[in-house]
DNA sequence: TGTACATCAGTGAACGCGCGTTCACTGATGTAC
DNA sequence: TGTACATCAGTGAACGCGCGTTCACTGATGTAC
């Protein structure tokens, strides 16, 4: 086994503890000492693969959001109306955040410095998530143009991110968990003009 | 001056200084040192009027939500129809949150332990709030009962928070905050079914 | 294949820093008589 | 009103702790010849 390879398995490895510690206790609990534990190495030899913690972090967020767009995704098979496939997008969010609440969090939780802006990949995955509710959403409304449907996208998202975000916290107070998706149904069921709600 | 005025004092100048500091850089740049610079007094007399900085960031909070409540019932002065002022609320809610970022953010920042709850003035405030949703909610749609309804005033809070708080943050990515109240008037105009839009 | 040397992954003790909170002390305020 | 004593607000130096990151060192791996 060459440097290399020991180099990219050792990288390996660091994220996926990184992945399981913050998936099991949150990012707040992310420690190097416990990651270098994890991974079998010494605390200094994550210094030699990420230039910071902060970093492995990023690459931890960049995976949790692949897999949360392959879920939604994966949700989507089948056969539905334009509505009920915003509807199951909305739901699917709300289902992985709630399985994986910690790594989902996390996500929203870049301790971007003031000058900092997002990294690329963020960016990126984010419009892929945006172009999959435009789909729908322009059979839904056809006469909407293309920058307004792109913004209506974002609106949609936003929304259902706050909805999600507000009632898994309960900060919003008396919400059930089993009420989210009873929620999620009836705004976008509104919003997207089916009247199966 | 009596002993317990000085302490009312003190506590005041507290609160104002610790207001002011959250307001202008934040939440996470409060410093015990740099309070009790402001509020002219010694670093340990903090601890004779607050158990922990922790208490005294609760009752900014407290005090930053009345002004939001406050905020918003003022904008709605006027005459308007049930669906326009659930927009006037929405947008209210984002004007307030835009002109004070920090004391805004910093409610939705407790650092809550694991076990404890959100202190009961939380609770009440947040109930106040859902209560104002509720009247021309129940005008919009008569037929719901109140549970319904509830829930209903619940799902747009979180809604238009979501859409807020992600369109501040640039997080979203691309959305210009001149978009926020236009995105806030097309989702409620929707919901409220006033087909002003 | 063997030897000498260079590189760099790997190590973990130690550094550094930020910062909330405490604590022993002081002096002003308030009370008792 | 005056004196003696007690209380407790007020003080700020020092404590403590968590934790990311560095750094001087070692030894294994790889290269040159």
């Amino acid at each position: 086994m060459t440097t290399a390879d020991r180099r990219a398995a050792l990288r390996d490895r660091l994220i996926d503890a990184a992945d399981i510690r913050i998936s099991r206790d949150g990012l707040g609990a992310l420690k190097a000492r416990d990651l270098a534990q994890d991974a079998g190495c010494a605390l200094g030899a994550i210094y030699n693969v990420f230039p910071s913690l902060t970093d492995l972090v990023l690459v931890v967020n960049a995976r949790t959001f692949r897999r949360l767009g392959a879920f939604v995704l994966g949700e989507l098979a089948g056969d539905h109306t334009p509505a009920r496939q915003m509807v199951i997008m909305a739901q699917a969010y709300h289902h992985f955040a709630a399985a994986n609440r910690h790594a989902w969090g996390a996500m929203f939780t870049v301790d971007r410095l003031p000058g900092e802006t997002a990294p690329g990949w963020y960016r990126d995955e984010m419009d892929g998530l945006f172009t999959l509710i435009a789909g729908p959403l322009g059979q839904v409304m056809p006469t909407l143009s293309g920058p307004e449907r792109d913004r209506m996208a974002r609106t949609l998202f936003s929304a259902v991110h706050g909805i999600v975000a507000l009632g898994l916290d309960q900060a919003a107070g008396g919400v059930s968990v089993e009420d989210i998706d009873p929620m999620l149904e009836v705004l976008l069921s509104r919003i997207a003009g089916d009247d199966a709600a």
